[in-house]
RNA sequence: GGGUCUAUAGCCAAGUGGUAAGGCAUGGGACUGCAACUCCCCGAUCGUUGGUUCAAAUCCGACUAGGCCCUCCA
């Protein structure tokens, strides 16, 4: 498999630590608030890049946090904890906070047929590892106590900007103007390890550590996580981009001083999703979640569908009409499926030939556009029988995850069933006593109830729709 | 200011040096009482401009436009 790699900022051929088993870390969602359809983007090219891995036969072990305590300030960088300002606006503790978007989060993520990782853990759960890790970083030299908090030297770690391929003098210490500078570091850009000395009143989640009760810094609960479940060596380490810069620096920073060693060897990135805008954000307040899509009567198959027909690596812009087509080709492509006739008949010759081509679109970097297309020349396939075509598809699916074999139950019952053939008897009837205008009212009466009447050579039968 | 990414038909989009996949929409046709559904057919020399090469959308330079990052973010 070949893969972009952050780290060396290239296309490199993939090769796990160990053989077969790929280890594999995802940065999870902070749980303050629903996520976004821009969110949810970067989760789907996870899911993905895991079930892409398993389809060419390697063993994924996947490992997730939830980042359940606040850090800092929130989207709109208010000097507000994110958890804190959740917790008053809805007059609940952080804690339920937390519970409530974990399971809104994961909700989200079955709609869209974004597989739950074996382990997701919460952040607040391994306090302890996160205080022997610094500990440890403070014996070694790598971290120092500063008005209370402790720090994470910088200067000290190798190779700092690597990932994020900047150059420190022409960083600038606060772009935004609302950021303060913190004048406890020595280096504007150390970043903290541990904070007893929070920037808000009335911090809620705390725990006692060496060096006072406070609160863990942003990067560390991902890096401890990491180590506990999935070891010393990581294979891949997953996010969106705006965590090259600090968060996966931070992380590469603080888990290589700790562990002696390189840590992770490949770094993928997704892209984000803008709207007409830029980059969809939950500060500007109207942002678009699953729920919203639905309201407006989207699928959220079809923005699965949507994210999968661009590339991760590009930036997508959101737009109603560009969800309108994929919803739109999302249907038609059922439609299409459905009608293939499932009477087992497997014509073996073909499958290994698409099977490749389907692994060789995985390969190239997950190109899910190519993926889909690989499926649209099996349907159009002449030399495959229908059954092998639906052999290959549900094949597919498992990366796909697009529900694509899958016929919606039939949402009618007997009694309104009845009823629609006693109106296509009715329309027949007026059919044949060229009463068109009669005939058209059914047939728009009908249409309206959501079922399409299907008139062919061997007479009219309906679709739900 | 520094870094970084992108620019292919109306729209989405593949292409990783040898003369442009696929999908959606539009148009034409078949089917139909008319439609819908379905099926068939039709479209681009690749942001602009230099260069490298026998050969470039694909490599290099310049320019233009846009996005993102520079301690909140997927």
């Amino acid at each position: 498999m070949e893969i972009y790699n952050t780290l060396n900022k290239k296309i490199e051929t993939f090769t796990p630590n160990e053989e077969n088993t790929v280890r594999m870390y995802t940065c999870g969602p902070t749980v303050y608030h629903y996520a976004h359809i821009g969110n949810l983007r970067t989760y789907i090219s996870e899911d993905i890049l895991e079930k892409g891995l398993e389809y060419l036969g390697y063993n994924v072990l996947r490992v997730m946090n939830v980042t359940d305590v606040g850090h800092l300030e929130n989207d709109s960088d208010d000097g507000e904890d994110k958890m804190e300002k959740s917790a008053k606006r809805e007059h609940k503790s952080v804690y339920e906070i937390a519970e409530f978007y974990e399971r809104a989060f994961f909700e989200d993520c079955a709609k869209l047929n974004i597989r739950k990782p074996r382990i997701v853990e919460r952040a607040t759960k391994h306090i302890d590892t996160y205080i022997k890790i610094i500990e440890k970083l403070l014996d070694t030299g790598y971290a120092y106590i500063s008005n209370g908090n402790v720090y994470f030297d910088v200067s000290k770690a190798n190779g700092y900007y690597k990932l994020s391929g900047k150059n420190p003098d022409d960083l600038k210490i606060g772009v935004r103007e609302t950021v303060e500078e913190d004048k406890s570091k020595k280096n504007p850009y150390d970043f903290g390890l541990w904070f007893t000395v929070s920037k808000f009143s009335n911090q809620e989640m705390k725990w006692d550590s060496p060096w006072g009760v406070g609160y863990p810094g942003w990067h560390i609960e991902c890096s401890g996580i990491s180590y506990k479940f999935l070891g010393e060596h990581l294979d891949i380490h997953c996010g969106g981009v705006d965590n090259i810069f600090p968060h996966h620096t931070n992380e590469i920073a603080q888990s290589e001083a700790f562990l002696g060693h390189k840590w992770c060897n490949y770094w993928v990135h997704g892209e984000h999703l803008n709207d007409s805008t830029g980059k969809m954000s939950k500060s500007k307040g109207d942002f678009l979640t699953i729920g919203t899509l639905e309201s407006k009567g989207y699928s959220p198959l079809a923005y699965r569908f949507y994210c999968l027909s661009s590339h991760y690596r590009n930036q997508l812009t959101f737009t109603y009409e560009g969800l309108d087509e994929a919803q739109k080709t999302y249907n038609k492509l059922k439609n299409r499926i459905k009608k293939l006739d499932r009477t087992p008949n497997l014509h073996e010759s073909k499958i290994d030939f698409y099977q490749n081509k389907f692994k060789q679109a995985i390969s190239n970097d997950l190109n899910t556009s190519s993926m889909l297309t690989v499926l649209y020349d099996v349907l159009k396939d002449k030399e495959l029988t229908d059954f092998t075509k639906l052999y290959l598809i549900e094949d597919f699916d498992k990366v796909l995850s697009l529900d694509l074999t899958i016929e919606e139950e039939n949402k009618i019952n007997e009694e309104t069933e009845s009823m629609i053939l006693k109106k296509i008897e009715e329309r027949n009837e007026a059919k044949k006593n060229k009463d068109f205008a009669t005939a058209d009212r059914i047939r728009n009466e009908l249409f309206d109830e959501g079922i399409r009447l299907i008139d062919s050579r061997e007479g009219t039968t309906y679709e739900i729709i």
